[in-house]
DNA sequence: CTGTTAGCGCCTTCAT
DNA sequence: ATGAAGGCGCTAACAG
């Protein structure tokens, strides 16, 4: 079997509690007896043991980043993201999926509660929807920091894109380009980026004297299907658009295949834009233009915030504004000239 | 505090041992008894504490897959998928990067190994082409499972792409349309894949009687830079390529991305194709013919293989073959009659 | 600076 | 069919 903590204060001849202390480096040990230890830990191939390390604190070391299953994109630039962490981290993360309103979904967070003693959560939208989520959080005194959160709150820190902002950028960067029939493609109704890039666009069109023309919008979700079915549907209606400005990145696949499919060519006849700035975006031809405000970073950012509260350094600022940047690439170009 | 297990006997007037049995839903426990225990568990809120149950079976109740953080796109589909299994198992399921053969992730292996005594591997590749990594594993006696290892074993068990058919496959579809000068982007040299494809073109050239021209092979990353690169180098060496066989899809993504600045229309002048079917494959224009050989499920096989294995039922057979299938989409069509 | 003692919450073993 | 005792490996609290 592995050596034990026991066993290397037998064979270097001092008491448990000293090996302990130079496992986890605390003070109080003269110099040359930390050394011994050590010498005996390297012979004997000490390893402390986790499993117990964590009964005896009372602590998983374990913390969870719940995650809808429906963004597909964005996973492989989370997966990344949470890889570089771990790699770094005392904690392991646990990634898992959380469906709000779902009974398994419930389940199995208050399984990770109260069974696992899950040291903390990273909750991204549309998680947070689910109130059940954040009441059982909230009870049981386990940490979170949210990420996009629909109602913030003082009191539960967070990470949040500048919607509203980059709404208005994209719209009104469209305007310049001559575009003044665009179409915006309304993402999910429980998130509230899709109403806050909403304002935005609202936004861009009165502070350039413009028209807010309801039958512009369509309701669509966020994804490769969502746009592909709103683009259609869009242009049956209205066949002046010039410019569709998509809920994601995701849902402008969607759009641009769909304009594809129908010989219009992009952005020859239609421009098209998302936002987030998915890595896939610089590689479709010809370029997604996007906004760019990366989930991975948005989830970097929560899970060192969530370390450190766990770690006892409480964050400066709860609420932090991750700024949107515009990525003009080729999928948009000037109004053609008819 | 939270409720033991030792509440839950007080309360309920009967033994730990008891309600240890409930719990775990052991034998030999009256009917009512059972009951009554259960009834006592639910109104104190108990719930077992997992870091003691580790502790006590010296076990973790954690897999890990190692993945080369190389692989984006794939990445996105793994996430989903390992999040569908850790909705239903026992297991937390641990993602962990790992570098071949580099110090740090060498490092992470031994505390994983040691220290949170995670109780089986997943290994994908290039990742096994670190000797060291197999050997620990092997020294330590954790289970593994492979996922296309470079040279697989009988002793351990493996998941692997038949290759070499899909290479085979993908030509002679190719040599169906017309095709005669097809490039092959031959992908890394530390994955049988990459070799076993190129066989299997090879031996689909020799069935149609056409001659393998070397330089026709050109060495590149599997990704969208090797792609691209590939493809401008191939094309300015051999003027007369009609089709390009890329090692994988996200480098027949830069293959057609590169095509397109070009202004080489796709399929019209040049056919390409990739190897995996990403999820993304369908959603790029005009649709990007491939192999279907989805590492997510892989995976998946791999880690239900893993999880049995550790529960003690061993698999019935260690090797599993998953056969390829030929996905034509838009990207691919009849060489031009010039 | 170093050591002793007493659990953490659970399961295993062996009685009853 | 049920229970009592002991210990997994570690650290916290308190002595020295």
């Amino acid at each position: 079997m592995a050596a034990t903590i026991k066993d290397v204060a037998l064979v270097a001849g001092c008491s448990m509690k000293t090996v302990s202390r130079v496992i986890n480096n605390e003070p109080y040990v003269k110099e040359d007896l930390r050394t011994h230890v050590q010498t005996v830990i390297r012979s004997l191939g000490y390893a402390p043991n986790i499993s117990a390390r964590r009964l005896v604190q009372n602590k998983s070391f374990i913390i969870c980043i719940l995650l809808y299953p429906g963004f597909n994109q964005e996973a492989s630039q989370i997966l990344s993201t949470v890889m570089d962490i771990t790699h770094d981290e005392d904690y392991d993360i646990l990634i898992q999926p959380y469906f709000p309103s779902n009974k398994r979904s419930r389940n199995k967070l208050v399984e990770l509660i109260a069974e696992h003693r899950i040291d903390g959560f990273v909750i991204t939208p549309p998680c947070d929807s689910d109130s059940f989520l954040i009441d059982m959080l909230v009870t049981y005194k386990v940490p979170l920091v949210q990420i996009n959160p629909f109602d913030p709150t003082p009191q539960i820190p967070s990470i949040s894109g500048e919607d509203r902002a980059g709404g208005f950028q994209m719209t009104e960067y469209l305007i310049t380009l001559g575009h003044r029939e665009i179409a915006y493609l309304m993402g999910s109704r429980n998130m509230r980026s899709s109403f806050d890039r909403l304002e935005g666009y609202k936004a861009a069109l009165q502070a350039h004297h413009l028209p807010f023309e309801p039958s512009l919008v369509e309701n669509s979700e966020n994804n490769f299907d969502g746009g592909y079915t709103a683009c259609k549907l869009l242009l049956q209606r209205n066949a002046g658009v010039t410019a569709v400005f998509a809920g994601n990145d995701e849902a402008a696949y969607g759009v641009i295949f769909a304009l594809q499919e129908m010989g219009i060519p992009v952005p020859r006849h239609i421009s098209v834009c998302g936002y987030e700035d998915l890595a896939q975006s610089k590689k479709i031809w010809p370029g997604l233009t996007t906004i760019h405000q990366p989930a991975d970073d948005m989830i970097a950012q929560a899970t060192h915030m969530l370390i450190s509260i766990l770690k006892g350094n409480p964050p400066q600022k709860q609420q932090i504004l991750i700024p949107s940047r515009l990525v003009p690439r080729g999928s948009t170009g000037p109004v053609r000239l008819s």
